[in-house]
DNA sequence: CTACATGCAAATTGTTTGCTAATAA
DNA sequence: TTATTAGCAAACAATTTGCATGTAG
């Protein structure tokens, strides 16, 4: 049982087949898949799950803090499993998206909320591009 | 005529009078209004303004980068007329956005493009959070 | 004149929800 | 046993589009 699965039962969560699933696509993602994507991979363990679940537990997770919401200005939500706070690279061409930390950055970032006055509870921070040299691309 | 507005005929566009009121009301706009927002705005001054063309004209104007298309997370878009890199602190109580800029931050990130080998063609920062102290809300 | 722009309503897309049946605890 | 969850299809909300008409250049 992975991680996630842990927490929702913790959290008092049914563990139906249908999440179990839903989770192990999550915790095993390396990407930002969107609600279809999830759906897709889900399909392929139990085609009996339909994608108003896999809505109505993305909401879920997301508002349980389990999984990150991402809108990368895109007509669809993507989501990922990782809780770090990281940032992410986007590259417009390809629509790879890289992650990165950086704790000078995050730093500035704390400071700017403490000199406005704001008491921080999530950041955002995506750098739009493309890569310099010639590159594989992937997401 | 304002400065959108030359940039417009600049560009090549027809300057029909239903664009004239757009553009004005984008320059006057000194927050971050919704496509409904700039509707109704416009409607004030012009009642044949259709939706559909407060659409088309934003998204012309935001491809042709003459206006900046936000999404701060709710289930709409915002945009703003200000081009100036500068950043968004969303009050996640009173949906108050008060905009920063902040010359480390801003180099901090040209830094990691660079390191990352990533052409930078735009960039995104949202710090999301409530006020301290007790103020006024507005957006 | 003519290519471009508008209004209207219909279509699309991503997402949510009401309802009944199924099921984890 | 019972509150929670799932599936389905209908409903929604934001946005886009086809088409006939209007108009800036």
């Amino acid at each position: 049982m992975n991680e996630l699965e842990q927490k929702c039962i913790d959290a008092g969560l049914k563990m139906t087949g249908q999440r179990r699933v839903i989770l192990e696509v999550l915790g095993n993602a390396d990407d930002h898949p969107s609600v279809e994507t999830v759906y897709l991979r889900s399909r392929e363990k139990d085609t009996s799950i339909s994608i108003a679940t896999v809505y109505r537990t993305l909401n879920l997770l997301d508002q349980m803090n389990l999984v990150k919401k991402h809108d990368f200005n895109e007509n669809h939500a993507r989501f990922e499993a990782n809780l770090e706070n990281h940032y992410h690279f986007i590259d417009v061409q390809s629509g790879e998206v890289v992650e990165f930390k950086d704790e000078k950055l995050e730093q500035r970032l704390r400071e700017l909320a403490r000199e406005l006055g704001f008491e921080l509870v999530d950041r955002r921070v995506e750098l739009y591009g493309h890569k310099k040299q010639q590159g594989t691309d992937d997401d």
